[in-house]
DNA sequence: ACGTTATAGCCAAACGTTTGCACACTGTCG
DNA sequence: CGACAGTGTGCAAACGTTTGGCTATAACGT
């Protein structure tokens, strides 16, 4: 016995409990079964296609025994002999983030389909934070990354790439690179008709990170469809995607001049936050100031108002991008997938424009 | 060379990209210093307690080398070799639930703290996809485990607990286990004593799910105190803790007779579910009837009706979840923790009782 | 009876680490 | 000059898998 046992630490009052009991190996249920732990393997394996191996009677026999002593095969044991872990990692910038979450739950539905398991880091959109992420994932040898949290100018990713490691990028897209996400523009589009429509002419935009495609083409789509319908171009300040940067932006857009009669926030949650600034000045949203937010997160449609918002396939971006990733590993160079929003009129822009409308 | 290399499978376009480059190794580095494994192991695992390991010159050289080649340790070969995998499997409900994620942050931070990693699954409070979670979480052999979705009658936990491996619970408990929750019942009482305060007499709960202890406990905690004042019980339906099920509980509360007057939702999404309804029903919350809920998410504050809020230490759980396990996995027996709740009152909840009392 | 082929299973190497031990060398002291 | 300690390395085994190659036995056709 050369080394001391692993479990060997001093041990308090609990150490009956939390048996040592090491895990069952291959090498044990060989021995319940008296065979050798290959053909042990390779019954486990069901390597059943190639039928090469065991009798149906010691394969029942294995399988008795593994299931007796609570096998369960060691994938890190596997993945080092077959120099692939089954493992992929995702990077997201904040998984209390609810959109984020979502995308996660599509990644991880999708990844369990394809027989892949996920191991997920916050990035907190934190260069020093992502790059520890990212040498995590890489120590855990995953076959592949997928980023949520790219920044536009590409600069992170583009390093990332140099490694050979296979990745897609979903939510936020960086140019040059296989990505998922919802067509961002044509949402800011569909926003900005739908006000248009309704008579508004001074808006303002809550635009979110200015790092961050996704609230940027928001923006951008935006603005460029009321300068294409020959009004004025929109204010837009940057804020964060969460509630309370989005009243500290409502509170900044309030004090311009002409105030706007409509505000389009690029996440649901700034949205929100907007709307408990309105009220706080005694505006009702809908009816002096109308609000549209982004993506339709499930509480829109409870609130007291209920959001207009653009509704994004948040799964589905995630589940897609597992797709994409699958081609990336086939060796492909697919093409970057923007899913197409949709828009869901609710109260918080019911009311035509002239509810009140800003005299500044 | 005896096996087809992994990467020899039908590539397309893309193989240029994707270099094979066997990402590099402790071998690598070692034959580029023309020594041992052994030394440059000993070297870059910074042992530097036991100086007794290698020269500065030849120290130098090495992490020279090894950054020079980009070399990242296989935390599966060293996890293999060492027996323990330095990861700690996280086991939730449901990642999209903000309460549940930052819960997750909580954890992830703390681990980090500890030199752990995680690894986390949503068991969408499922027994499959539960067990397909806990067995995909062992066969990575994390080195323990933390459970956010416990069920009061602690059954699964209780088979987990055959395994041997180390777990801590946390945000619900179950009887006889280590956990780190909210003290959920204290917290039904504060919002309790709250309404009281205010004069409500006849009030329903939105519980929750009836197996998650934290909205059971909510709801004890809640109606023991009116039932101590000698006032009516309130009446209790089952929910989730999302908006959409705590709409439809509102509906059902909202039918009873006499009216509630006030309503108490374990969770802050079912409260603005409930919200939502009230104002369907042309009750505005906070004047015709009095709402309160839980964990005082940080949309609550921001609502156009901001949302009087049991304050819960979400972020803390999680973290003191992790310390808790470390003393598990020290070997002790530690006594399950239950962290002081707080209540946020706001306009959710400021009118008297009086406002409009509900006749039926 | 004998060569051929199929079947059932064992052997051993390899994946990338870690680590107790052994070895060679350099001083230092007796 | 010999014993001895200390220092810087190399050696090899082990962790739990997977898998190409091998062997021994059985089945079968001629």
């Amino acid at each position: 016995m050369h080394e001391a046992r692993a479990d060997d630490r001093p041990t308090g009052a609990g150490a009956a409990r939390r048996r040592p009991m090491r895990r069952a190996t291959l090498k044990t249920v060989a021995e319940l079964t008296g065979l050798h732990v290959s053909t042990v393997s390779r019954v486990l394996n069901g390597t059943s296609t190639n039928a090469r191996s065991a009798s149906a009677a010691t394969a029942e026999r294995i399988r008795q025994a593994a299931c007796e002593v609570g096998y369960v095969p060691d994938a890190s044991a596997a993945g080092l002999r077959m120099q692939r872990s089954q493992l992929v990692g995702v990077v997201m910038a904040r998984l209390a983030d609810q959109v984020l979450a979502t995308i996660y739950e599509g990644i991880e539905h999708a990844a369990l389909r394809h027989g892949l398991q996920t191991m997920v880091t916050n990035s907190w959109d934190d260069a020093d934070a992502r790059k520890a992420s990212v040498d995590m994932l890489l120590a855990r040898r995953v076959d592949a990354v997928i980023f949520g949290d790219a920044h536009v100018d590409g600069a992170f990713v583009a390093e990332f790439a140099t490694r050979g490691v296979p990745f897609v990028l979903v939510n936020r897209y960086a140019e040059g690179y296989p990505s998922v996400t919802c067509d961002d523009y044509a949402g800011g589009r569909l926003a900005a008709e739908h006000l248009i429509s309704l008579g508004h002419v001074h808006a303002g935009v809550l635009a979110g990170l200015p790092y961050a495609s996704n609230g940027v083409d928001r923006t951008r789509g935006f603005r460029d469809t009321f300068t294409e319908h020959g009004l004025p171009e929109p204010e837009a300040v940057a804020t964060g995607f969460d509630a309370a940067s989005g009243a500290l932006g409502a509170e900044r857009l309030l004090q311009s001049t002409p105030r706007p009669t409509a505000m389009f926030a690029v996440s649901d949650f700034a949205a929100i936050g907007a709307m408990g600034v309105l009220r706080q000045h005694s505006l009702v949203p809908g009816h002096h100031v109308a609000v549209v937010g982004f993506n339709d997160v499930p509480i829109a449609a409870q609130l007291t108002i209920p959001l207009t918002s653009v509704h994004s396939p948040m799964h589905e971006v995630g589940s897609r991008g597992v797709d994409m990733l699958m081609e990336v590993l086939d060796g492909h160079r697919p093409d970057s997938i923007r899913l197409q929003p949709e828009l869901r009129v609710r109260e918080s822009s019911s009311g035509p424009a002239g509810g009140v409308t800003g005299t500044g």
